[in-house]
DNA sequence: GCACGGATAGTTTTT
DNA sequence: CTATCCGTGC
């Protein structure tokens, strides 16, 4: 029942309450966006300035969304209002203050490659006995501690359960953090945990934030980790508007770190906070909202809510089991097409969603089959594209001249013959000589063992990176990246590297890609600065292609249900709803209720995203890696009881022969008319991917 | 330094 | 099954 304000008494509640501490628990689709977004306007229009208002957030899209939807409310006075993820607030704040740490500001931030090179040495160095265990997991413990707000020693101190990856990155810990010290980089946790350090131990660069940030605002406060607490609670002055909106039946990031207890407990770490529940959702039909709270209604760890909605009943949600899991990618893709055709509906009304990204293979070959277009959410990301790896390792090399990482990426890239032999010589003169190894690159004469035609080749390459690092600080990142790549023949790096044409074109356009984003970067930055690019292009994951896109894409989604939380569609399906996949075997193994609930949670996520009518589907035989087994309706189906109708799948009628027939003739042309060859990959019958 | 072959592992992934 | 990583041999 919304007001001519166009907000339900308790929406209105939520962006009236603007002083203290307030909890809106905000079921999906009940408008938590609508009244965060409003609740700023309205702190703006008490004549608050914008610079006092915080408003954190989990992803760029979010907070770009935010951002937007703000602008729309009030204009221009919303501009210095800020909007970040929780890493780019970090990020922001070291920039300032971080040589108090030790660090320089012109730091480098590590992805998960540049830190697996990084550990790799530091494990090779302390040798620890009897480990075949991979650097990933390593790492992963690493994170999982920095995101526990864990130092070092608490984790040696802790490593209690006989896991064998804990065990190592204890050992490891201390010495990875140290190497990446002197490279001055920071990983991603280290922007958070860096931070909150710095907060910590700085009294006085607190009590700047705490005075300047009088209102802070945090969106979807069931994923915090331990250190986003943390970071939260020390930007906290006395006064504690402290706005947190979340969802616990949404917490499915349990396994990054994410700790629902901290959306549990709210009310305990303050006593005086205001609870607000936002229980109409605007988003589905009862049909899907009734399947969704019998199905969540039995976890225990939550705050209870009943979802309902004023759209209508709808239609039933079915279940429906085909013979195996091409059977399920062809009826879901006929279903598609049928009410495509039937309802004349939009592409874009369509989503499919997976618990792995590998289901999403069979119903990419039936869509092209089809020549529907498609779109797949979470693929692999531009920056983490081979070539534009190598070429931001140029410049976080030309950035940071104790970038050892990058460095050692692009020494031999291309081919330049500096070996691992040269390479460990420069870097014991470097060392000896208290120098970064850029440095004792342009210093391979003095180098000891080093022949004089080598030492050549090495110093004209240090000589390049001197040139172009001071280019690099000037305006213009553009045309010193066009020089570099002609100077250094990329393009014939990229002809000798992959032997179809084809390949490298593909490749050379996502150089060009880059070139242009730097230009687009010098267009918005006129005063150049590298740092600042890199920053971004580490922290924001480019959507570039969602500029084009605009209304005129009309394409079916296919996406990972972690992927499309946050997100709807008029017409889904849920695939591979199978025990093993949803709940996935890896969490029935651990037994532990915590991850079924949590995978509960995920499969609560998947139904809730439907607007208008959800469709389950999964198969009775899954052939995967080689082996087919049984697969068994997920148990989730079953706790759902009478609000989710199990049904076979129907073959296709007889009014789909002639389609079938089509699809036969469209299979020969694609294959040429033998069987079984590959499907062809890259982008071919438009289906597109974005990060 | 590079190319090839064998071994290996494969849930989810906001930054 | 297939993508990716590592080690070996040239």
């Amino acid at each position: 029942m919304a007001g001519k304000d166009g907000l339900n008494p308790e929406q209105r509640l939520g962006v009236e309450t603007t002083r203290g501490p307030v909890l809106v628990l905000a079921g999906a689709g009940t408008g938590k966006t609508h009244v965060l977004t409003r609740r700023i306007a309205r702190i703006l229009d008490s004549g608050v300035p914008a610079q006092s208002i915080l408003a954190v957030t989990f992803t760029n899209k979010a907070a770009r969304e935010m951002k937007e939807r703000i602008a729309g409310l009030v204009g221009k006075s919303g501009s210095g209002l800020w909007i970040s993820t929780f890493h780019s607030l970090c990020a922001r704040i070291l920039r300032r203050d971080i040589e108090r740490l030790g660090y320089k500001t012109n730091f480098t931030i590590y992805d998960t490659s540049d830190q697996l090179s990084v550990l790799r040495s530091t494990l090779r160095d302390i040798k620890v006995p009897g480990t075949e265990i991979g650097p990933e997991k390593v790492l992963w413990a690493i994170s999982q501690a920095k995101a526990n707000a864990r130092t070092a020693e608490d984790l040696s101190r802790e490593q209690d359960d006989g896991d064998d990856a804990a065990v190592v990155a204890a050992s490891a810990f201390a010495r990875y953090q140290e190497a990446l010290r002197e490279r001055n980089a920071l990983d991603f946790d280290d922007l958070l945990s860096l931070a909150v350090r710095l907060l910590a131990e700085h009294e006085d660069v607190r009590r700047s934030y705490q005075e300047r940030f009088r209102y802070c605002l945090v969106d979807e406060y069931q994923d915090t980790n331990a250190i986003q607490y943390r970071l939260v609670q020390l930007l906290l002055n006395p006064e504690r508007n402290l706005f947190v909106v979340g969802d616990d039946d949404q917490a499915i990031y349990g396994w990054r770190g994410a700790d629902s207890r901290h959306i549990l407990n709210f009310g305990n770490d303050f006593p005086d906070t205001k609870v607000i529940r936002l229980e109409q959702n605007y988003r589905s039909t009862n049909a899907i909202l009734a399947a969704a709270n019998s199905l969540i209604r039995n976890n225990l760890s939550r705050h209870p809510k009943v979802l309902w909605s004023a759209l209508g009943q709808g239609d039933p949600v079915i279940c429906y089991e085909t013979p195996d899991e091409r059977g399920e990618a062809e009826f879901v893709i006929r279903q598609i097409r049928e009410e495509q055709r039937k309802e004349k509906s939009p592409w874009g009304r369509f989503a499919v969603l997976f618990r792995t990204n590998n289901e999403m293979r069979l119903y990419e070959e039936q869509l092209r089959l089809f020549r529907i277009p498609y779109v797949l959410i979470g693929g692999q990301k531009f920056f983490d594209k081979k070539e534009v790896k190598d070429l931001t390792a140029y410049l976080k090399a030309l950035a940071n001249p104790q970038d050892e990482v990058s460095l050692l990426r692009i020494v031999n890239c291309p081919p330049r013959g500096i070996g691992k032999t040269t390479l460990e010589r420069l870097d014991v003169f470097a060392v000896g000589a208290g120098i970064p190894l850029s440095e004792a690159l342009c210093r391979a004469a003095e180098v000891p063992g080093i022949t004089e035609k080598l030492a050549e080749r090495v110093a004209r390459f240090g000589a390049l990176l001197t040139r172009y690092r001071e280019r690099v600080q000037r305006p213009g990142l553009a045309g010193a990246m066009r020089d570099l790549l002609t100077e250094i023949d990329y393009a014939a790096e990229l002809a000798r590297q992959y032997p179809e044409e084809a390949q490298v074109q593909a490749r050379a356009n996502t150089v060009a890609e880059f070139v242009a984003d730097l230009g687009a970067f010098d267009a918005r930055n006129p005063q150049g600065g590298i740092d600042a690019y890199l920053q971004a292009a580490a922290l924001l994951d480019e959507e570039r292609e969602d500029e084009k896109e605009g209304p005129a894409t009309d394409q079916v989604t296919l996406i990972t249900i972690h992927s499309a939380k946050g997100l709807e569609f008029p017409r889904v399906f849920v695939c591979g709803m199978e025990e093993g996949l949803i709940p996935h075997k890896r969490s029935i193994a651990e037994e532990d209720d915590r991850t079924i609930e949590e995978e509960r949670r995920l499969c609560y996520v998947a139904w809730t995203r439907a607007r208008e009518k959800l469709t389950l589907t999964y198969p009775g035989v899954r052939t995967r890696w080689g082996r087919t087994d049984n697969a068994l309706p997920s148990r989730f189906l079953k706790e759902a009881g009478d609000k989710v109708r199990l049904e076979a799948a129907p073959k296709p009628g007889p009014a789909t022969q002639e389609v079938a027939a089509d699809y036969f003739a469209k299979l020969q042309g694609l294959f040429g008319g033998g069987a079984g060859g590959a499907a062809g990959g890259g982008a071919g019958a438009g289906g597109t991917r974005r990060p």
